[in-house]
RNA sequence: GUGGGUGUAGCUCAGUUGGUUAGAGCGCCAGAUUGUGGCUCUGGAGGCCGUCGGUUCGAAUCCGAUCAUCCACCCCA
């Protein structure tokens, strides 16, 4: 039990290391490319910035949130998700006073409380964006296009992009007392979350996954029918600039997101039926937080599914930035040559490795070709007294000579 | 939270109707080759059979519980 994680955590080791930095090395790339900013926020905050934040009546703040007391006895939470969070930081630091709209990207874990599953832990890693301060369409359609070409720029094919609307402040609740009414007929087939539902949130019984409530939702009405005439301009626009950037989309009515605080616009990027990134708009979220009116848009996208499916995809080509040169060393004298050679090389920025385990040469070969050594410099004592030795080419098994002085250019040119 | 599958070496897995000292392949370490990795051959190390309890003369094997893990549902990233 002591040397096991915790269920539901999992650590990333050494060999599947590389996939993490391609990964984040392409967020930054790419939010960098459009203007965003990253930001790092705490991993616990009061829990009622969740509450309000993420809605009461939520799964995630419901059941699942990892909630616990301090020693001064205050109520904190380890973040279900990052928006709640992002949007109490822009609020604390009046980032609304600066330059408008804020553009900004996180990479942060989460934690939920839900039972594991494939593609599913109880703490995992988002990357996000919020946009703050727009309520423009092309917002909107800006936010979608960074995360479709994030994927796309990994080399993911098959990724699918959903967009729907939930409306505004003022044609939701229309449309609800609408649906109420629809559902109510049905009331005696409904299953039993979905009669629950009909009081809490109706517009989750649309994307019930019970035949029957199913086929009862297929002929409810949908919000994209009933949204007033700004709701369905804005999306109307949106759809236009995704196609401008030539990003294919389809509507999808059922798609209404399970957090509490989206309006207008909201999305989902699947792969093989998996969300891979959910998102949408906000426009009530800052000024519910006690901040300004701010309207805000944003994803999270969730990084272990993410690599999940492009190593299912073969999008992993092996890492990359393995030891350039590994130098064996045979005796005491040559292993203090090695060692100082191997700091020269590492100075000039060459990666280089010697032997930490007093093995013989074959075992250092070895152990050479086992971490990828690019080559293995051989030192002995008649490379000392030359001053010369063989450097071999680990993939090849080309050996050539070259002079310890000059080491470091010579490999400067070998390795180009 | 609900339903199902699986826990044996570092990994993938055998293990007969319960019966001595629990196996294989891969990997690891070493030797063959005393200064050169990969290929081959030889040898070696490595197991509280997930854990606890029960049945039995005897349990990896049967029963129960528990934990972990995987899959589906709910929900979500």
């Amino acid at each position: 039990m002591l040397t096991k994680a915790p269920r539901g955590t999992r650590d990333i080791t050494p060999d599947e290391i590389y996939k993490w930095h391609l990964v984040e090395k392409t967020i930054h790339e790419v939010c960098e490319n459009f203007g965003y900013k990253q930001i790092r926020v705490p991993v616990f905050e009061h829990t009622e910035l969740f509450e309000r934040g993420v809605g009461d009546t939520t799964d995630i703040v419901q059941k699942e949130m990892y909630t616990f007391l301090d020693k001064g006895g205050r109520s904190l939470t380890l973040r279900p998700e990052g928006t709640a969070g992002v949007a109490r930081s822009y609020i604390e630091n009046n980032l609304y006073a600066a330059a408008a709209p804020a553009k900004l990207y996180y990479i942060l874990s989460c934690y939920r409380y839900e039972k594991p599953q494939s593609g599913r832990l109880r703490e995992f890693n988002q990357f996000g964006t919020e946009v703050f301060g727009s309520s423009s369409p092309q917002t909107d359609a800006e936010i979608i296009i960074l995360a479709y070409s994030f994927l796309q720029r990994l080399g993911l094919k098959d990724i699918k992009l959903f967009v729907n609307s939930v409306g505004c402040e003022k044609c939701r609740p229309q449309y609800s007392s609408k649906l109420v009414d629809y559902f109510t007929q049905y009331k005696s087939q409904l299953c039993g979350t979905c009669l629950s539902r009909l009081e809490k949130n109706p517009m989750r019984i649309i994307d019930c996954k019970n035949n029957t409530c199913k086929k009862i939702g297929h002929n409810a009405p949908m919000l994209i029918d009933e949204q007033c005439p700004q709701c369905a301009a804005h999306m109307q626009s949106v759809m236009l600039f995704l196609d401008e950037a030539g990003v294919k989309h389809q509507t999808d009515p059922t798609i209404v997101r399970g957090l509490d605080y989206y309006t207008q616009t909201v999305f989902e990027i699947k792969h093989d039926g998996v969300v891979i990134c959910g998102g949408g708009r906000y426009n009530n979220l800052v000024s519910q937080l006690g901040g300004p009116p701010v309207p805000g848009i944003g994803f999270g996208l969730g990084l272990e599914r993410l690599i999940m499916v492009m190593d299912n995809n073969g999008l992993f080509a092996g890492d990359s930035n393995n030891t350039a040169v590994y130098i064996a060393s045979i005796g005491a004298a040559a292993l203090i040559a090695a060692h100082r050679a191997a700091n020269d090389l590492r100075k000039a920025g060459i990666s280089a490795q010697i032997d930490l385990m007093d093995r013989s040469l074959k075992a250092q070969m070895k152990y050479a070709d086992k971490i990828g050594a690019k080559c293995v410099l051989v030192i002995g004592d008649n490379e000392i007294s030359t001053g010369k030795a063989n450097l071999k080419n680990m993939k090849t098994g080309e050996e050539i000579t070259v002079g310890l002085e000059s080491l470091t250019d010579d490999l400067k040119q070998i390795l180009k």
